[in-house]
DNA sequence: CTGTTAGCGCCTTCAT
DNA sequence: ATGAAGGCGCTAACAG
């Protein structure tokens, strides 16, 4: 036998080492290894734990989860639902849960929907086949017949951003309204008067509804100070939905209005303005101003002004609820709302009410 | 008993029906459950079968991978290690591993090491420890003791973008030195006569030190037409490695030689761009020339012109070399490299030969 | 302090 | 066509 094969060959070739196998090279029995890798140490005698450590060196042992997580209930997995993380939103917070995640001792199964509602079910269904602890969503929105299952299965479930209809768990996520209150605030305070609030269709995705609900409350609570605004629907499957954007611009801005356009998120933004600089050309900032919830990487390059949510925090937060909820906690279901911060950027500087034509 | 609780209380309140509870529900004994779950159809009595699928959906049943694992040896299973989940490369490629994951029955595990040399080990001990049949790792780089005892241990493993020094895996990525010559080919054919390449530091990176090789061997073939280039290393964690470039810049425009700078990778653009518009303002882009290796979201946003990366199918691809692997394939370890498409934009196209002060 | 004995939920011969 | 029994790797009472 090779020498640099001694290592590992030491018993059967292949296959891993068990927990036998170490019980056996250490000469004692399977409860003292147990014992030694539940860390149930002090009660075991110096030598034997020695023996035992070598053992496992000696066999590069592992324990095997999936058999522990069989044994005694809990295997410290938990799901992680993202709707979509080709939107950094959702990185970030993931970078949250996972850095709770391991401080708590979880290891967190990620899954990806990519937007789409099969695979979303599908991911559900494979996470409670997995018998994981706990799910963090951040779900499509549509009601979920295997969400509300799974939590009813006793499995706790957080929602992150967005809320499910008929479906009552904790949740954690910005706090809407206040974020579009503040960049309100701060858009009125520039000088402009016409603002133009742009969203997804809101499907079933709860944030959006809130968002659009807080710009038309807010504007209409402004209307005395002769600030007014509108909602736009924008598809990003479906390009045609920008001209509206356009004839609105245009329209105001033959009424001498000084226009902002605000979008409800980093890929809202990201399609208007993609669409204004095809339009206006490179300086298409010079012609109107642009800003938006979610600050993503570009916005500093194209100095956008945003209004940036807690991700890291709201990821923290919502696998703190889940642990609460694992310990066994019983409570009513609770609601985290983090507060956004404004980050000002030139894009909202001066409104230099050029006109349309 | 309430109605609405009557479904799930039928049998034991909380706890999750086993296949046992299965079988006494649908009177009948395990083997059989077994067998329906396994797809063991036309074994069974047409009777028999429908009284299990009543008895299935009765007590919502759904087995339990852990146990079917633990029994089985497989567990279905994959780990995918993602060195940086923060560049969007990585969301790319990983778009691809899942789909092809889910093509082939496979459950990706994903783990986010956020460029942390301890997380990635932990990860790869975790992934050990849950027995995945495989591991697709976006490495950091680093001689890690731990992935090759993986690999030695009989897990297969796929590298992707990097490879790792004395590591002889399969591994896919991008073809690095292809992609860089067509992108100094493009440049030059615009015009530019002094190229800068901004990297980061190699560190154990395989995939910097091929770009930077390639760009550095192509710079030199080309020596005799004029055409002339230099690498920075540029560390994004160190602000100061910046005035190396506008030094660099503001050399070579004093000698009238029409610059152009080519960043390795998306982080190194987008930090680049950065910090030009901090410099030049708004209009930077007139005032330089910036094209990079990525494709990343802003660089349409910015008109920059990039070499795109195969991303998806790189994904897709290391799953099929894990696959095969999985089921057995024996076989020296291949290496797939993907081609680039370059898109062109307008930052690289009229090298306007601005003068230097 | 240490070892023995039952299972956890499932699959797999091996009988029937 | 169906069921009974044993065991995957590990933990958790019980005994010593």
């Amino acid at each position: 036998m090779s020498n640099e094969n001694m290592a590992r060959d030491n018993f059967s070739n292949d296959r891993r080492a068990t927990i036998t196998d170490v019980a056996r090279e250490a000469g004692t029995g399977k409860t003292s290894i147990s014992r030694y890798l539940n860390g149930e140490t002090g009660v075991l005698s110096t030598q034997l734990r020695e023996r035992i450590e070598e053992a496992i060196a000696k066999l590069d042992y592992r324990p095997n989860q999936m058999a522990r997580g069989l044994k005694r209930g809990r295997n410290r997995l938990v799901g992680m639902l993202v709707a979509d993380l080709t939107n950094p939103y959702s990185v970030e917070v993931l970078q949250g849960v996972e850095a709770a995640c391991h401080a708590y001792g979880y290891m967190p199964l990620i899954c990806h929907a990519a937007n789409e509602v099969d695979l979303e079910r599908r991911y559900l269904q494979l996470l409670s086949t997995y018998r994981v602890e706990g799910v963090i969503v951040n779900a499509l929105g549509v009601k979920e017949e295997t969400l509300e299952t799974l939590a009813r299965g006793g499995v706790p479930v957080v929602l992150v951003d967005r809320s499910v209809d008929g479906l009552v768990t904790d949740m954690v996520g910005l706090d809407n309204t206040e974020a579009v209150r503040m960049a309100i605030r701060h858009l009125v305070s520039q000088g402009f008067d016409e603002l133009l609030f742009v969203v997804q269709p809101y499907a079933q995705v709860s944030s959006r509804r809130v968002r659009e609900a807080a710009f038309r409350d807010t504007i209409g609570a402004l209307g005395v100070s002769g600030v007014s605004g509108a909602t736009i629907v924008l598809d990003l499957d479906n390009d045609e939905t920008l001209a509206e954007i356009d004839a609105r611009i245009d329209a105001a801005q033959r009424r001498n209005r000084r226009v902002a356009l605000f979008a409800a998120n980093a890929p809202v933004a990201l399609r208007v303005a993609l669409h204004l600089k095809a339009l206006h050309g490179a300086d298409w900032q010079r012609r109107v101003a642009l800003m938006s919830i979610d600050d993503s990487e570009w916005a500093e390059l194209a100095g956008m002004t945003t209004v940036r949510q807690p991700t890291y925090t709201i990821g923290e937060r919502a696998v703190e609820f889940l642990h609460e909820r694992i310990e066994g906690a019983v409570m009513a279901a609770r609601e985290c709302l983090l507060p956004g911060e404004l980050i000002v950027r030139t894009s909202t500087s001066a409104p230099t009410n050029n006109g349309g034509t």
